[in-house]
DNA sequence: GTTGACATGTAATTGGTTACATGATTAG
DNA sequence: CTAATCATGTAACCAATTACATGTCAAC
């Protein structure tokens, strides 16, 4: 359930509306949180009812803006100083490789090198990123750039994995590539 | 749905009760896509419904062995082949990194070395896994060894990062240190 | 006046987790 | 005879996704 702390994280450095709080998840928080629209609506709901926010302001087309309230922050401070945080990843792009003997060599080969393609560009996005970013804008984005040297690092070794594990392959398809042909 | 197609790609290898089944998810599975009991044998119903698999013998205590049906092979063809692997994680520990101010300098760092240390485990563990396993043993433990490379990477470069990220933050709680002490 | 951004919500469905519930067979 | 393992299923609940639905305000 950390959808919840995700908000109540990024309510605790200024009060937002459901709309304003959307932007935040998709500019700051899309590659580690992502959060719908009837998520954060619903969520924003259940948060005011058992007072961890409270609604501070309401403005034109029925804007309601949020503020985390004591609660709140002692649920958050309790989720982050006392819990662990869950580790279990599905990774379906893994879960493939396990299964990459049912296609040819060299479809096998070509998946891999499509990984280490997609990995190095989104590597490239995220440098983009850190070039946009103002770095002198608050506690977040000091935070920020500790995620985002985790993101470059992440996918510099997904691509290098990649090569790697093509490579492990391209020695079998080739071979019997050769076979093949002879 | 990858859940069906991590099913359908063990059955592919042959023929399984929803209790080997579930063995083989345990061991081989786990770490790439877990699966609980209810899930497994709910899905074994439903792909024998839909089609791609079939009912091949029945044993003591009710047990059922499914085997893949030539559709079952077409579809998990088609997934691998023809369809793009879903890259959304959630990561939770990555989402409290974004929070950390939120924490004082040493509990901040505290909670990078904490994670520093976890990675080192799990990348033990791995390793422990690498020894056992017989490497011999058909195309699933040739593909399970580029599986478990990635997660010998991936758990050292989490390993690294955190224990960088606890100097960026190191330097700033030191100081702080400091100067709560003069 | 019309387009685009602002703004909020509900409903249906899917995928996954936890808990419950039952019983047969084998090995010691 | 008793414990462990084998073996299957259902029900309730939760989190997330997709689609639907509505309406306001500002700028041009």
């Amino acid at each position: 359930m950390s959808l919840r702390h995700a908000m109540l994280g990024l309510l605790a450095e200024r009060p937002a509306s459901g709309y304003d709080l959307m932007k935040r998840f998709e500019t700051s928080l899309t590659n580690v949180w992502p959060a719908t629209q009837s998520q954060v609506y619903g969520e924003l709901g259940k948060l005011a009812k058992t007072g961890l926010l409270e609604i501070v302001a309401e403005g034109p087309r029925g804007r309601k803006e949020y503020a985390i309230t004591a609660e709140g922050r002692a649920e958050l401070r309790h989720w982050l100083a006392e819990t662990r945080p869950e580790r279990s990843h599905r990774n379906e792009a893994l879960l493939r490789v396990f299964f990459l003997d049912l296609l040819t060599p060299l479809e096998a080969v070509a998946y891999l090198a499509t990984e280490a393609e997609r990995a190095a560009e989104l590597r490239a996005e995220l440098e983009q990123v850190g070039e946009k970013v103002d770095w002198d804008d608050g506690p977040l984005s000091v935070n920020g750039r500790l995620a985002l040297e985790y993101g470059l690092r992440l996918r510099a070794m997904q691509e290098e994995w990649a090569r790697w594990a093509a490579e492990q392959l391209g020695g079998a398809g080739a071979a019997e590539s050769e076979a093949g042909k002879s």
